[in-house]
Formats: C-alpha cells, structure tokens, sequence
DNA sequence: GATACCGGTAACAAAAAGGATACCTAGTAC
DNA sequence: GTACTAGGTATCCTTTTTGTTACCGGTATC
C-alpha cells in the first residue's frame, strides 16, 4: 500500500465516522435495524434523552438512514424506521455488535469487569 | 427477537463504543494496522494535534490495542503499532473503510459532494 | 376537572473535544 | 553557543457535544 492509499483508507474511516460517529448514532440504527420504534420508545429503550434523540434522528434523516412517518391515531405517533439505505451499514453495526460481545467475554474474569456499561 | 436480547444487542454495540467510540480511536487503529508509526509521524499523518494524539494512544494503550515501544535511537523515538488483540478489530474498521468508500461514491455525482471530508 | 400520554422544543448547564503556543530533556550538527 | 531533531507535557482558550429539566398543545381517560 503506498502512502496514497494508506492516507485515503483511513480518510474513508473518517468519512463513516463523520456521518455516524458520535455517541448514539450507530446505537438508533442498531435498534431501528431490529425493529421501527416511535419516539417515546426509542428514549426509554436506549436512554437517550428527547432532545439529543430529536437531533440525532434529524441528522439521521437528512443522511438517509432513518425515515420518519407520522401515523393517525390518538394521540399522534411517529414511526421511526431504519432505511433501505441504512442495510448498507449492517455490517459496520454487526461488526461492533460481535466485537463488544467478545471484548465483554475477554474482560469477565480478567481484573477489568468495571469497564463495562451496564 | 425478544426484548431483553434486543437490549443485549445494542448494549454490546455500546459496549465497543465506549472503548473505540471518538473521533479519532479508530482512525489511529486503521492507520497503525497499516504500519507502525512513530509519534510525530501519526501526528502529522492523521492530522491530531500532539495533546490529543498522547491521550488518545494512552486509552488505546490501557485496553490493549496499541502497544509502545522506546527505540534506543539518537535521539530516542518511540514506535507505536496495533497489538495482535486490536487486529480483532479488523471486520470493525474494514466495514467502516469499506462503507466510506461506498457512500463517498453515493454522494459524488448528488448534489451533496460538499458533505465530505477533504 | 385532574391526570396521563404523545412528539418535540426552550433554556440552561456541564463535559468533552479541539486548537495554539510554549516549554522540557536529551542528543546531534554546525 | 546556536539550532535542529524527537517525544511528549503544560497552560490557556474556544468550540462542540451531551445532558437535565421543564414545558407546550392536543387528545383521551378517570
């Protein structure tokens, strides 16, 4: 690899980074692959509080990676769903996911359980 | 899926997050994954500035994926390079290599070239 | 009428990240 | 002695990100 391409792999890293880098992006989209929440559940589900969630789902929109679709009923709820564009990103999703059940199992029973979120 | 494994699976994505999440942990794990680096050289490189970069490496050094190693040279440096636990990291970076390649082509050609990093 | 749920925002506070510059120790070259 | 290299650290400051709380308007339920 030359120098050249060694400077655009790791520009490729950024370019990911800068659209779903950040504390909470790629933890919506984990959840949104499984399964379209509203609103309110996403919250609870993954502790973000609204107003970080509205401004990660927005962010998330205007990338195309989550759609937004306001049903009729009473009260009004929001569906909040990963996009057919978003599939492209399984395998970075799916890449963390395996490797944070791994690194939790290489850490339980070393000296380090404290590391882990609960 | 059931609730309580959907939970599991994005708090496993958090998990790999709170070791590797940031803007710069995985860009300095996919440039030493190329080659090992001095100091000054993965400042320059990777564009961090050398305060950030020593914090950086130390966290990276704490969980075992980059290791340091003082070279008895005139003057002394110092090589760091990504220890065999960090290449299970590999799909990790790759997939995120590997979509930024993706969606720069996405976006080059839509009217949104402006979101990229240069 | 009081209460609760919904999606979302306003106002404010705290924490993390980023950046600039200077500096230190030790050596080597002029 | 001066100037340069190298790996950082110290100080100070600005910007960005993240978090907390309360609240709105609309509807349904007790």
């Amino acid at each position: 690899m030359t120098k050249q391409e060694c400077r655009k792999a790791h520009l490729a890293v950024q370019d990911t980074l800068s659209v779903v880098g950040g504390k909470w992006k790629l933890v919506i989209l984990a959840i949104l692959m499984d399964e379209t929440k509203r609103f309110k559940e996403l919250s609870r589900e993954s502790g973000i509080s609204p107003r970080i969630l509205s401004k990660e789902l927005k962010d998330l929109e205007m990338n195309n990676l989550v759609s937004r679709k306001v049903c009729d009923t009473r009260p009004i709820t929001v569906e909040y769903a990963a996009t057919p564009y978003s599939q492209t990103l399984r395998p970075v999703t799916e890449a963390l996911h395996h490797w944070g059940v791994q690194h939790r199992e290489e850490i339980i029973g070393s000296e380090r359980s404290l590391e882990l979120v609960h």
